[in-house]
DNA sequence: CGGATTTTTGACCAATGTCAAGACCGGTGG
DNA sequence: CCACCGGTCTTGACATTGGTCAAAAATCCG
């Protein structure tokens, strides 16, 4: 594990370690497949075969963009990546953010080339798996064709969240609460975030406006939720956060 | 096909034919896999046998329910229907409609229990398919392995398609165009929709109100781009339409 | 025909967006 | 070390879109 400073602080920053051909990235996104659900040698081989380290992008530098060719998935190893579109007026939209472990890409299968450009957010590092290598290894270990359908699975259920008319304040609360959550799988603590995208990628990810964003943590601050400094939150009141989210959590 | 009459006219109505061992429904989600792709006779064989016809659900009920155990995913053979959650408050949220030879359930992989409702807007048949069976097929047929990774990721396209924050005009237009092009695409003439489902659920589906839907296809007539005669709605100027819905179709 | 449901229409209201100005913060170079 | 600069963030005043409430009209269905 790796650590940052920031206003000051020490803030967690997940690092991914190298593994080897028994453990595997701990952050990896087939992590879980190879460990928890026993996959053979030589289908944890081939896996590490088709993986391809890319490293050190900086912030705001391009993963993918918009109408490349479809040739791989990323899983994120270090850093934050956001998926984001511009549509034809020029609005940007944020479709999502990827902490490590997660991956990037999976809805540019249909179209067959990227629908949309990933962002390094920071200093970001992942890994390339090539599609057509992945789902033939898919077809031959159970494990990992389950994995994918689970994590496809999942993506359209988190794009159906936000899709909600909910109001700015649950939106946010859904949001704070939520990358809790995924930071707490990581193994860090569930009372402090560190974000790495601004404000105005929160607004436009959240469909609201940079200046909303401002005002409801401003509010959630006066109520005692959370205490913001900048681009940290610490997390006072975790209950009464996921109170507000629950309309959007729940399930 | 089939005919059905709305407001004194003759609509017309897609029901799937029951196909053979070389055809498969001409609806059939999976009749690209065989036709196109070639796909070979014995995995033809099975994906009959793992297929069950389910049928004459009537108008308003449910194929599967919220928190039931996942088993299985649905292609709609006739009819339409809608899959919805209700949230913690009260309030219903129409994730989305399926039209002949659409796949519903996709979403239901990931949390092993579905997230939602699938209810009937008319006279509705489907086909189970036995998710474990599936996917163990599968993995045999590259061919269907990737008609199933193709559809997961676009509904993940899909689902993001509503969550920009686009006015009400933008949705309704977005709607009636991709309603007509599906329909086009099951051989329905492209300037004519019947619409399935009330204005309620089209209004909670966009994230918009009643009203408001009711206001927006009147400004539409008025400005001549539709015609609505209760749930028919003709289409005369097509063009305009489309560059209405532009901001949210363009891709 | 008659009650229930859906749809339309109007009047009003509130949440959030827009615009504009200023504060803050971090980095750079003298 | 300090002054400056660019970007990000915050705050305030105001405008606007779409929601809410209520009632009337149309439609459905037995």
């Amino acid at each position: 594990m790796g650590y940052a400073t920031t206003h000051g602080r020490i803030v967690p920053n997940p690092i991914a370690d190298d593994g080897d051909d028994q453990t595997f990235c701990t952050t990896c996104a087939f992590g879980s497949v190879c460990t928890a659900r026993g996959v053979d040698k030589i289908a944890l081989r081939d896996l590490h075969c088709l993986v391809e380290h890319v490293g050190n992008y900086r912030s705001g530098e391009a993963i993918f963009r918009t109408g490349e060719r479809f040739s791989a998935i990323y899983a994120v190893r270090q850093g934050t990546v956001k998926t984001r579109l511009v549509d034809i007026e020029g609005r940007e939209l944020v479709l999502g953010f990827y902490l490590p472990g997660e991956l990037v890409g999976l809805n540019a299968i249909h179209p067959e080339s990227y629908p949309c450009d990933a962002i390094a957010l920071d200093t970001v590092e992942v890994c390339r798996f090539s599609f057509p290598a992945l789902s033939t290894l898919a077809a031959r270990v159970p494990g990992i064709q389950q994995e994918l359908f689970r994590r496809l699975s999942k993506d359209i259920g988190n794009a159906a969240l936000l899709a909600g008319d909910y109001s700015a304040d649950e939106r946010l609360a859904a949001f704070l609460v939520s990358l809790g959550r995924r930071y707490v799988e990581r193994g860090f603590p569930a009372d402090f975030l560190h974000l790495a995208m601004s404000r105005g990628d929160i607004a436009n990810y959240l469909r609201l406006a940079a200046e909303t964003v401002s005002r409801v943590l401003r509010r959630f601050q006066d109520h005692g939720l959370i205490r913001v400094d900048g681009r940290d939150v610490s997390v006072t009141r975790p209950a009464e956060l996921f109170a507000l989210a629950k309309p959007i959590l729940q399930r």
